[in-house]
DNA sequence: TTGTAAGCGTTATCAC
DNA sequence: GTGATAACGCTTACAA
């Protein structure tokens, strides 16, 4: 493989010429830098980015911390989505991503500082962290530049990108309450994670609002998992069978809900009205197709590596941004079955 | 950032002793390896994964090249999930995954050996590659170590991990034949596909094996896409009414041919059953459900990166690997309706 | 068992 | 405009 030097051999100048021609600086006549052009052409001359970076010391390459990578974590398209908007802003501006192995027991000797350091990424995009994950206190501490998705945190050189979730929940409570719901039950994920707390929070202002009583009793955690969800809407419907509105924070756990109500006997959305969080592909596809909150995790991924990249190259001060959601309605929610 | 000659410093050797100590060589006393890694813990160092890499010309870094990862790819989860699969076992053996963004303009100028010569991966894995794709070419010819996906192409340094798609489309047709059915249509993605190759060929072996007539004008191109499948399947159902069942190439096409269908007023499985293949997250959850060809995209994708590891350390001279598949009956097949 | 020194392929500093 | 030369952080003969 051609290095600089070949090409400065065959040519006949030296390796700085070389290196300068090739990189544009303009202290070099155009003679001679189309002859190394042309030299480095029939070489078939790639740069080594390793000894670049390495002199450099600066990589181009931001690191993905990412914990949903694995099996289970197929089933929604968040991770990837996520994945597909940062790699389309890093393609946009030639970084390189590196995938961070964080699934892996045997990796998992490794702490977060030493990962990036290793492989030198020039920051990180993390997400699906939990709240009590150990990284989460190293990202906060160490220098590297981050950006963290749905986990409000702030620093020096940490940032984050989310959608507004108190918000969300709240429209969520509010097109059920517009339907004449009155008891409104929530399946949480759980409390390790940002996004529940966020969301809770919506669903307690939502029913204040609109003076509704909010009973713990009729919060449920469900894990994040379609079959906890299950279970869980199972004990709520049994325990309040007066419930007749479920908010979940997930479509999958809103899945699970289905399931569960089906279970019981009851009709969706005739008995029950169920709301879900995310949009995933699979909730216009079900039947009855599920009403939720729409939330641009394509958006939030191109975000969040564009927060990273100015944090890198030190353009704008803003360390966090808010992405937009939506509810979207569909045919699992529907008016309160009025009692004769 | 702590290097290695930092340790030496501190320690009083030289910097081959604390390279040869760290990485277990053994010839170096019990008691320096000991100090020298103390020192290091202390001054919380990590390798240069670069500087090694350089000298070693090694990187433990394979490249993932993916057409898919767009905004469109997300809907069916078959490159997240290979994606999962190589991760996995990259964790496993410790190996880094980079993706390369070929989706983007911008990087489109540069080759696909560029890109990982650059790089300097160590090998390859590609996926959702077309025919006549260029990078192709380049790939055969280059010295890159790569594993193709569902593409049967064989090399030195190239090798390849698929399914029997000819078998799958088979077993689709035979389930079809079993339920009764005599004019069975087919929507094929595109001609730029091998799979789509394979699975015609074995739609044609599934008829003649049961001896029905193979007419090509019952076989339209979806392009992979649910729009253009639906349309497809609309043009077949009008000019060929008997058509009883249609096999799909892909489970997003199927729910193209389910949509087509439904606006001819044709009931599924009652009128039209339908076999897509895949077997994608939303085909369970869809209704009717939709009966498939299943394949593990993980386990592919796994297999693609065991394989791609063994190419590179030189171990098992295998240079491909079919994964199996496998028939899932569900709801959108039925018994061919009577006429009487 | 340990140390010296060369080298991996770049870029950067400074002199000419 | 161009060229020596050092440096980035590491591994690895070879020597001691």
């Amino acid at each position: 493989m051609a290095t600089i030097k070949d090409i400065a051999k065959a040519a006949g100048v030296s390796v700085t010429t070389v290196s300068r021609a090739l990189n544009g600086y303009s202290d070099v006549s155009e003679r001679t830098r189309k002859k190394i052009k042309q030299i480095a052409d029939d070489l078939s001359y790639s740069p080594n980015a390793l000894a670049r970076s390495l002199v450099m010391n600066k990589t181009k390459t931001i690191g993905l911390l990412v914990s949903g990578i694995s099996r289970e974590g197929a089933k929604d398209n968040i991770v990837f989505e996520v994945l597909t908007g940062v790699n389309e802003y890093c393609g946009q501006v030639e970084y390189d991503i590196v995938l961070f192995n964080t699934s892996s027991s045997q990796q998992k000797k490794k702490t977060y500082t030493q990962l990036c350091r290793e492989r030198r990424v020039d920051g990180v995009v993390i997400q699906g962290i939990k709240n009590d994950d150990p990284y989460l206190i190293e990202v906060i501490e160490s220098d590297i530049p981050c950006v963290l998705v749905d986990i409000p945190i702030q620093g020096d050189t940490v940032g984050y990108v989310a959608t507004d979730n108190v918000a969300g929940a709240k429209e969520a409570v509010q097109h059920l309450v517009d339907l004449g719901h009155k008891q409104i039950g929530m399946i949480n994920g759980h409390d390790r994670a940002f996004v529940s707390q966020e969301r809770i929070q919506g669903y307690i202002e939502g029913l204040e609002r609109n003076h509704l009583i909010y009973n713990k009793s009729l919060v449920y955690n469900g894990g994040f998992s379609e079959k906890q969800a299950e279970a869980a809407a199972v004990s709520l419907l049994e325990n309040y069978p007066d419930t007749t509105a479920i908010f979940c924070a997930s479509d999958l756990m809103a899945f699970g809900v289905m399931r569960g109500a089906k279970r019981l006997g009851k009709e969706v959305p005739k008995d029950l009205s169920i709301v879900g969080y995310d949009n995933i592909n699979l909730s216009s596809y079900v039947t009855p197709s599920l009403t939720t909150i729409s939330q641009d995790m394509y958006q939030i991924g191109y975000s969040a590596a564009s927060l990273l990249i100015e944090l890198l190259e030190g353009g704008d001060p803003k360390r966090s941004k808010i992405v937009s959601h939506e509810l979207v309605i569909r045919e699992s929610t529907g008016e309160r079955n009025q009692p004769f």
